[in-house]
DNA sequence: AGTACTATCTACAAACTTGTCAACTGGGGC
DNA sequence: GCCCCAGTTGACAAGTTTGTAGATAGTACT
């Protein structure tokens, strides 16, 4: 802006004026921690992230939601990539740690309903699945993660469906999981655009009916017997 | 490629010499009509924003594919804002084009294995699915359609499966429909990360299988009984 | 061949974005 | 109260991208 010219003048000038004619308040400079300054300009580009996506992120834009100059932000991350980097890595944290919760919170293992609603919370309300949408739009090898719990959540519940269901190959809890996540997912974020497609009433009763179905479907093929379902 | 400055200069270079010593055959510069310059932009355009998505779309860089300056561009198509508008508007109709073939290529309303099969070629080989998560993050209201044809299939389906199944409510046959719209979408996104999370093949072999399974699940549901299938 | 039309190009302009730097300043330590 | 470290900032630099303008050159038509 051609304004930045003449504001810095101006408030340069008024330095000066306060100085002889003993007015205004300093412009008082707000000191931050390093640490708190570092985090809150994370959880700025946390929140501009999910919103715009890393290509469009601005470090003017960030440094305004702070309360900061661009430089400043620049001073405690280093460079926009590295801002990026560090962004993703501790999105995708609080990512696992939130679905992981999602599992601990239900009634049992067997209260999958209920899972589902705590997973879309994450997912569709709070805004993770558009963090991983963007991620594996953007960077298609970085969404994979190797040490991801997934793999153990498929073998704990193949054994809870042992114990109450049906036999079944591990194969089928496998593609039982993989179903729950990619509809999960796709449900975040496509889900209320589908509500209108398919002429349902886009409102959040209808997610969570479909939810209860949704689980009811599963647990139906999992041959757990309703009566043994919370 | 990078040459094309270095082009540039060498062809300047020639047509001096050619001024002052021969006239030798001009750059030939080609001409397209107008119709096949804006549909080489186009098709360009459309295949860079399933890859790189709107925001990373550069008119330098979609110039050089179809072998044009990007001032031509801007000249056959007016600005940037009008390109992405009219890609989008025709990847959206190839998209509701190709999901319809996805239908009627199948043998049969029963044969829902080849349809799913059919649905994520288009959507995952083809690259609709990353086009429709583009669209998604960057203009959520630009997604839902309402003269989509989901509705009417939905009806269909319905129709089918109270001929060949159980009876079941409406409600039933819907979800089932935005169930496997979010699943095959998610599975077009996330399937070959989460296979890796699983501990799975990451290949297509067990994308089909799942694909199957998939299929199966939603005609056991369904209530037709295995005889039927085809 | 000559002419009109326009697709195409080079060169340039304006705006935006990231990153650097020297200077300013707030607050803790003496 | 004074000093020093580090957080903060305005100004600037360099690169990129969109858009404009004038010139050039194919192509169709007479």
């Amino acid at each position: 802006m051609v304004c930045s010219l003449k504001k810095t003048k101006a408030t340069k000038a008024t330095s000066k004026r306060k100085t002889a004619a003993a007015k205004v308040p300093a412009p008082r400079r707000r000191r931050l921690s390093s640490e708190d300054a570092r985090e809150a300009i994370l959880a700025a580009t946390e929140k501009r992230l999910r919103e715009v996506g890393p290509d469009a992120l601005r470090l003017q834009e960030i440094a305004h939601d702070v309360g900061l100059s661009h430089p400043t932000v620049l001073h405690h991350i280093g460079n926009r990539e590295a801002l990026v980097a560090a962004v993703v890595a501790r999105s995708m944290l609080a990512l696992e740690t939130d679905l992981i919760a999602c599992f601990t919170q239900a009634s049992g293992p067997l209260d999958v309903a209920s899972t589902l609603h705590q997973i879309d919370d994450a997912m569709r309300v709070r805004g993770h699945a558009r963090l991983v949408a963007w991620l594996a739009l953007t960077q298609p090898s970085g969404v994979a993660k190797k040490e991801s719990r997934l793999a153990e959540l498929s073998v704990a519940m193949h054994a809870v469906r042992s114990a109450f269901g049906k036999e079944a190959p591990f194969e089928d809890t496998a593609f039982s999981a993989l179903l729950g996540s990619v509809a999960m997912f796709g449900l975040a974020i496509l889900g209320p655009a589908l509500l209108e497609m398919l002429n349902m009433p886009n409102n959040e009763e209808t997610l969570r009916r479909f939810r209860e179905w949704f689980a009811g479907l599963m647990m139906e093929h999992a041959g757990i017997p309703a009566a043994a379902r919370k």
